[in-house]
DNA sequence: TTGATTCCCATAAAATCCCATGTTATACCA
DNA sequence: TGGTATAACATGGGATTTTATGGGAATCAA
């Protein structure tokens, strides 16, 4: 798997009547090295979508073959649960990509998207849940580590 | 990653009217032994923009996946927050990046910027901030070190 | 046929490239 | 050592390309 690839940054994209999305034109830089198409499933644990190379998920498969014990059995059920719901999304010349309805659902996206880089992997959301969802992240960090919070005092 | 090679210095560019800022050419030199770009996000204790090269924040996303589940919350969280945050920032023939408007605003730059070597990483401020931010480290390191101060005394 | 998906083209805005210029730093020579 | 030629750099502006997005035609499936 290349190495110095990596989802980043946010970016928000309007879905079309006909559900059409833009991929950001990085993510699709690194998509390019290999195909021309992403996987995506739906977030066990939030409201949205997750997307990521084939090559992640191959990965995973193959750590799940090789350490038995590494992943719990909760966890081995998730990863069916992945890979039961995942499924390739190639987009067209135009960078574009149709999610099923089964995936906008589960995000409750309509007319817009939100794409949150996440390393390997990227998730896209409701543009309202995002902006919720990243002030619990912000806050939760802070949470657990009050000497961040203590720096940012006074500005 | 590169290890004799480090971000120093503190040197002051103009952001002209497209939002564009030179890249110190010391910094260019370093990054193009592999690339053509650097990545940039929001820091989070002060109120101005780091900046690195991709290989860092990838050691990030491995350690994150070796050291945490994969479908663990607190992993979710923090790639998220980096991740969602960063963004790379390629530089053209005459080595200029163009800053995006979200980061430009949480440092409160306009029409120049500082950069900082910090080893590693390197900071953009905007000068009156930075100015300040010297004081305050340099008056703080003094309360820490007072025999510092006696030594200095005279110069 | 009907509904949906894919392909192709058009357009406006934004990002990027390229050339020009003044300035600073470096190299060279007397 | 001083002074000049040369190269590297920062910066401005215009031209070109990319990107996001809309809509229509062609293709496919039920």
């Amino acid at each position: 798997m290349r190495k110095t690839f990596l989802f980043m940054d946010t970016v928000i994209n309007k879905v079309d009547a006909k559900g059409r999305v833009s991929l950001p034109s990085d993510y699709r830089a690194i998509v390019k090295e290999t195909s021309s198409e992403i996987v995506c499933y739906r977030s066990l644990t939030s409201p949205c979508i997750e997307g990521c190379l084939e090559d992640l998920l191959d990965k995973l498969a193959s750590d799940m073959e090789n350490s038995l014990d590494f992943f719990s059995q909760e966890q081995d059920d998730l990863t069916n649960l992945v890979f039961g719901d995942a499924k390739r999304y190639p987009f067209d010349s135009t960078g574009r990509i149709m999610l099923s309805d089964k995936l906008l659902k589960h995000a409750g996206i309509t007319d817009s998207a939100v794409f949150v880089g996440k390393g390997r992997k990227f998730q896209i959301w409701n543009p309202q849940n995002w902006e919720k969802e990243e002030a619990r992240i912000r806050s939760e960090v802070l949470k657990k580590r009050p000497s961040l919070k203590n720096n940012r005092e006074g500005e």
